[in-house]
RNA sequence: GGCCCCGUAGCGCAGUUGGUUAGCGCGCCGCCCUGUCACGGCGGAGGUCGCGGGUUCGAGUCCCGUCGGGGUCGCCA
């Protein structure tokens, strides 16, 4: 190493020690006579005091630089109590610039944040922040080291699956990768590893687990990217309790060494139809109250047509009556942006008495036992959806979120995990078919293995999704194992046996030599970590991630290619037709 | 693919009902300064107002289109 100490671990201990540090300019404070210069480098921030003149005025910010010097005492009243290094100070006998620093885009050292894309194009400069995203990938470091402790006391096997593998048109869309050796023919990269999982279960791996990159080409969100990280685990003989027990052991110790936080377990659970009956979505936030309020049956024979709907749900406000007509306004607008007619809403006033537009069109016992029974007290607003069960709970479930945010119900030091299961195994489709709520490996539960070919707007999933203030940061479930549900499984969703057979068949054909019992999980290492982080978006735990056009400001990806990559490549390659490529 | 917000100096922003030479802070460059820690003082440079078109005597400002960034709905088995 050319430098002996870490600039940040410097003490009044070390005092009278010669040290040799190596870091960058920070702060630059040149007095003509004497000039102190903030070294910092990983560890932290020193002051250095240089007395050359000519020394100080030739360097800049972000310079690097290799300092000589001897720790001292400040002296007396110059100590910083802001700083850990505070106490001292380097008297620098000698300083080698070794490299020199460009004018900044933006600055390293305070200044306010510059937006992402600037941040994104100077990527290192940005890591090199003190208060940036730096300390996050450090945090990120953390949070896999206590992931793999966790899974190798278990006994778990880390196996790599491969990057380049088969399409499947199911689920999300590919990314996909030509070729050169066979025109016409193109790899896709995985969505996860899924399949690869569940076969080396079949291949008495027994415990498996993988940090995997995972590559889905859809559109961007805060919180997803392109590619993404999870934890990817399975394992074999093994029933829903026992993965369960695994991810909570892994998230404990997570948050344990990450944030010293020691999760209360076992984690509390919940099953779909309660979380959405009470919070109107499968993944409630649980850090406040303001549950969902039923009132289909109290308007049973209501002559508000509105009202006159397969269900009819209402959500408390409290304090909500106060609301300006403005604001109560663009409720309206905000709820028209989500694809809803509008947003139904009663003002409880002070006396008890209800107003608002809505108001006047209920009968007199209607408006008499209304408040008492949504729970609303005077000054609260009750907000309504009425309509399809799901379509009005999911607008609901964003008031209900919404109301949190504006009213301040929302406790940011609570982490509140816990796990939804039983989710419903299949969702009707548009054309009056059905497919999987998850994915078509999903075993149902035992009561529905029987029944869900018949029935299968009824069968419940052997799945399980672990929610954390309202963020869903990871799912899985106890898989088929045998080829005769897993056929049924297909025929419920009217995949053929053809194509089953194309997309599928090597699962098929594995489950035929003796598959175990198996299940697992996968948990969002992104979303995990920028919880962790306290961070928006999923961009802040990423080195170095992607604008929502799905582009690099960094490195200019995606490019173009020259034509003789796409000669190459093959990617013109015209295929004959089908069956004769 | 739909909707919403944003785009003015290297960075962060202001810019009135459309009106003369587009400002402020930080940074940058030069000079001064021996105890600062967001050091300070004096001086200076730096602009295709994202791009294209339109309205107008006149556009940073209004209109249309387009590109880029962010958010959201659809989408994400």
């Amino acid at each position: 190493m050319i430098r002996t100490h870490d600039a940040g671990s410097l003490r009044a201990s070390d005092a009278g020690s010669t040290v040799v540090l190596a870091g960058w300019v920070a702060r630059r404070r040149d007095h003509g006579g004497v000039a102190f210069i903030d070294v910092r480098d990983a560890s932290g921030v020193v002051q250095t005091v240089v007395r050359d003149a000519d020394v100080a005025a030739y360097l800049r910010s972000e310079f690097c630089v290799r300092v000589v010097g001897e720790v001292a005492m400040r002296p007396e009243g110059n100590a910083n109590p802001e700083l850990p290094t505070g106490e001292v100070e380097i008297i620098v006998t000698e300083l080698e610039v070794l490299s020199e620093a460009a004018p900044l885009p933006f600055p390293v050292e305070g200044g306010e944040v510059p937006g992402e894309e600037t941040r994104l194009r100077y990527r290192y400069l940005d890591l090199r922040r003190p208060d940036g995203p730096g300390a996050n990938l450090r945090l990120r470091s953390r949070v896999t080291r206590a992931i793999r402790d966790v899974m190798d006391d278990d006994g778990f096997v880390d196996v790599e699956t491969p990057y380049l593998t088969a399409s499947t048109p199911e689920g999300a869309r590919d990314f996909l990768v030509p070729v050169r050796l066979q025109p016409g023919h193109w790899y896709a990269l995985p969505q996860s590893p899924q399949l690869f999982k569940q076969l080396l279960m079949v291949a008495g791996m027994e415990r498996y687990y993988q940090i995997a990159r995972c590559f889905r080409d859809e559109d961007f969100r805060s919180d997803r990217q392109p590619e993404f990280t999870q934890l990817d685990v399975e394992m074999s003989f093994v029933d829903q309790d026992d993965v369960i027990a695994v991810a909570e052991q892994v998230l404990a110790e997570v948050w344990r060494r990450a944030v010293g936080y020691e999760i209360p377990l076992p984690i509390p659970r919940m099953t779909f139809a309660e979380a959405v009956r009470r919070f109107g979505i499968d993944r409630p936030d649980l850090r406040f109250g303001c549950e969902l309020v039923d009132v289909t049956e109290y308007f049973a024979a209501t002559t508000f047509r509105v009202f006159q709907a397969a269900h009819v749900g209402a959500v408390v406000m409290p304090g909500g009556a106060s609301q300006p007509r403005k604001t109560l306004d663009a409720w309206q607008e905000w709820a028209r942006s989500r694809g809803a007619k509008g947003l139904a809403y009663v003002l409880v006033a002070e006396d008890g008495t209800l107003g608002g537009p809505v108001a006047k069109n209920l009968s007199d016992d209607e408006r008499a036992g209304l408040a008492a029974h949504a729970g609303a007290q005077p000054g609260d607003c009750i907000f309504f959806a009425a309509g399809p069960y799901a379509a009005s709970k999911a607008l609901l479930a964003a008031v209900r979120d919404e109301v949190g945010r504006r009213c301040g119900l929302i406790d940011d030091s609570l982490w509140n995990f816990v796990w939804v299961l039983d989710a419903p195994m299949f969702e009707p489709t548009e054309d009056g078919g059905w497919t999987a709520v998850h994915h078509p490996f999903t075993s149902p539960k035992p009561e529905f293995t029987a029944s869900f070919h018949e029935n299968p707007g009824e069968a419940l999933a052997y799945a399980y999704d672990i929610v954390l203030n309202g963020n869903e940061i990871g799912g899985g479930s106890i898989r088929i194992h045998r080829s005769e549900m897993q056929q049924r499984v297909f025929d419920t969703i009217g995949l053929s046996r053809e194509t089953a057979e194309s997309q599928f068949g090597f699962l098929l054909q594995a489950f035929a030599f003796g598959p175990p019992p198996h299940g697992g999980i996968a948990l969002g290492l992104d979303r995990m970590c920028a919880l962790l982080a306290g961070a928006e978006s999923i961009r802040d735990v990423i080195a170095f991630p992607k604008t929502a056009s799905g582009g690099d400001p960094l490195t200019g990806a995606p490019t173009t290619i020259t034509p003789f990559q796409r000669k190459e490549a093959g990617i013109d390659h015209v295929p004959g037709p089908v069956g004769q490529e």
